[in-house]
DNA sequence: GATGCAACCGACCTGTTGGTTGGTCTGGTA
DNA sequence: TACCAGACCAACCAACAGGTCGGTTGCATC
C-alpha cells in the first residue's frame, strides 16, 4: 500500500506539472525531458509509469483537465436558480481568472482541441468527450432554465449551448495578447444582450 | 526581370505549399523538408530565398494569410447595405465553406493564433495586426448600421465586434470534429437571434 | 565562347527528440 | 541476513530538426 503510494504520488507530479508545460509551451513543444529536468527524474522513471509521451498526456486529460473544466465550468451552474444568471457569473469568474492570471495561454481546453483538431484522433477522443459533457450540461441548464420560466421557451436549447461554447472559446483565444480586460468586459455585456434576448418576456408571443 | 519572376514563381509555390501544410500539420509539426519534399525543391534553394523558417512563416502571413482573411472575413462586409445583412451572410458563407471541406482543421487565423498565443511575440505581431483590421472593419460596419439606422444607437460597436469575432473563432474550432453542418446552423440561428436584440426598433427607448 | 551571377543542389553539422536498456537503490519479507 | 520486486537512474540509440556551405547549373551579357 505504502508502495502503490509512492507510485501515485511520483506519477501526480509528473502529471501537475507536464499539464502545466504542455499549456504553456504547446504539447509538441514540451520534450519528456524538459517535464524530467524540472522534477529531477530521469527517462527511466517516466517510462516506468508510461507508456509514451502521447499515452502520459491522454492521462493528463482524463485526470486533470476534465476535473479543471468541470470545476470551472460545469459545476458552477448546475444550480436550480436563473441559469442565466448563473452561466453569467460562471463566464464571468472564468475570464476574470484569465484576466488576472499573467501566464495566460488561453483556455486549456481550446488550445488543445486547436492543436489537436482533425489530427490525432486518439488524443481528440478524451477532449471531444469533455466537450460533450459541457455541452450536456449547458443544455440541461437551458432547458431547466425554460421549465422554470426563466428562458423563452421557443428557444433552442442546443443551439444556445453551442453558442455559448463557440463564443467562450473565442473569447479567450482572443483575451490572452491583447487588452484582456477591456475584452473581457465588452464580451459580457454582448453576452447579457444576448441572454437579455432569450430570456422568458410576459410580451412574447 | 524574366529573373525577378523566377524567383517570385518559386517562393510562391514554396508559401502556398507551406501555409498548407502548416495549417493541416501545425507549425511546429511541419519541418522544412516536409514542405521541399513536396516541391521537389532542396535545402539550398529554402534558405536561398529566406533567412529561416520563421521568417518563411512571417512571410506566409503577410503575403497570403492577410489576403485570405481580408477576402473571406472583410471585404464582404464593407458595402452600404444593412451590416448585419452582411456579416450574417458573410459567416454563413465562411461556415459553409468549412462544412464542405473535408480536409478542415478549423479557422485558418485562429488556428495560428493558439499556437502563437503569449509563445512568440514576433509571429503575433502581423496575426494580432490581421486581428485588428478585421476589428476595425467590423467595428466600422455596425457604426455605419447605426449611422443608417439598421443599428439601435445604444449598442456598443466595440463590444458587439469581440463578440461576433470570439463566437466566429469558437465555432470553427467546434466545427472540426463533430456535426459541421450541424453546428453550423444551430451557430447562425443563434447568431441571428442576438443581432435582432441589437437592431434598430421602432420600440426601442 | 568566356564571364558573371542568380538559382539551386545535397552532403554535412549540431542539437534535440521519443524511446530503450542494463544496472542500482531501497524497503519490506522470510 | 539474504532476497526480491517496485522505483528509479543514466548512458545510449536512431531519427529527425533547422541551418550551413562548397559546389553545380543555366541563362544573359559582352
Amino acid at each position: 500500500m505504502e508502495k502503490n503510494l509512492k507510485r501515485l504520488a511520483t506519477m501526480q507530479r509528473m502529471e501537475v506539472k507536464g499539464l502545466e508545460l504542455f499549456y504553456s509551451k504547446g504539447y509538441s513543444n514540451t520534450s519528456v525531458d524538459d517535464i524530467l529536468k524540472e522534477l529531477s527524474l530521469s527517462k527511466g522513471a517516466f517510462y516506468y509509469h508510461y507508456e509514451s509521451k502521447e499515452d502520459f498526456f491522454i492521462q493528463i486529460i482524463q485526470n486533470l483537465l476534465v476535473r479543471k473544466v468541470y470545476s470551472m465550468l460545469i459545476e458552477p451552474i448546475e444550480g436550480h436558480e436563473n441559469p442565466l444568471q448563473l452561466i453569467t457569473n460562471c463566464f464571468d469568474e472564468a475570464l476574470e481568472c484569465a484576466v488576472h492570471n499573467e501566464m495566460d495561454y488561453g483556455f486549456l481546453l481550446s488550445n488543445f482541441l486547436n492543436e489537436f483538431n482533425g489530427r490525432n484522433p486518439r488524443i481528440m477522443a478524451p477532449l471531444n468527450d469533455i466537450l460533450k459533457v459541457w455541452e450536456v450540461n449547458l443544455v440541461s441548464a437551458i432547458q431547466r432554465g425554460k421549465f422554470n420560466g426563466y428562458i423563452d421557451r421557443h428557444v433552442d436549447s442546443e443551439g444556445a449551448a453551442v453558442y455559448l461554447m463557440s463564443s467562450f472559446i473565442g473569447i479567450r483565444t482572443l483575451m490572452v495578447e491583447s487588452a484582456p480586460s477591456a475584452r473581457k468586459y465588452r464580451f459580457m455585456a454582448q453576452l447579457r444582450q444576448y441572454f437579455k434576448s432569450i430570456e422568458a418576456s410576459p410580451t412574447s408571443v
